[in-house]
DNA sequence: ATTCTGACAGCAA
DNA sequence: TTTGCTGCCAGAA
């Protein structure tokens, strides 16, 4: 676990939140596409770790749009309650079955392709 | 300094 | 087709 140090040495983590911030409501992506974006295309993890301290940042960031490229929600229970991360999807209009999202590839939001 | 782990992803058996 | 092992990078013990 990262711990509160944080300093400026953010680069990647920052950049891991502000395409988080910049996903659209009611669409999502995967760490993947977003550790793609940011070059290094082979450290999906890290996003997922950037994701797991974006508490130290401030503003809201819409992790549960964030998901693995399966559309699995293996992040839910990170939301303090394993539903959280459900409900939030689901008030943005998707749905979610077996803590998949259905239509994934038709709400799928990938930088690389909308921002460039 | 060395080792282990993690909200993933890809390829091998 | 499904399961499992490895590669990635950063941070904690």
């Amino acid at each position: 676990m990262p711990s509160l140090k944080q300093k400026e040495n953010n680069d990647f983590f920052e950049r891991v939140y502000e395409v988080t911030k910049l996903i659209p409501y009611g669409r999502i992506t995967s760490y993947g596409a977003i550790a793609r974006f940011l070059g290094s295309g082979r450290s999906a993890r890290m996003v997922g770790w950037a994701l797991n301290v974006c508490h130290n940042n401030p503003g809201f960031i819409p992790a549960h749009r964030v998901v693995n490229r399966k559309g699995l929600l293996t992040g839910k229970h990170h939301f303090g309650n394993s539903t959280t991360m459900e409900q939030l999807l689901g008030n943005e209009g998707l749905v979610i079955e077996d803590d998949k999202i259905l239509n994934f590839n038709e709400k799928f939001w990938d930088p690389l392709t909308e921002l460039k």
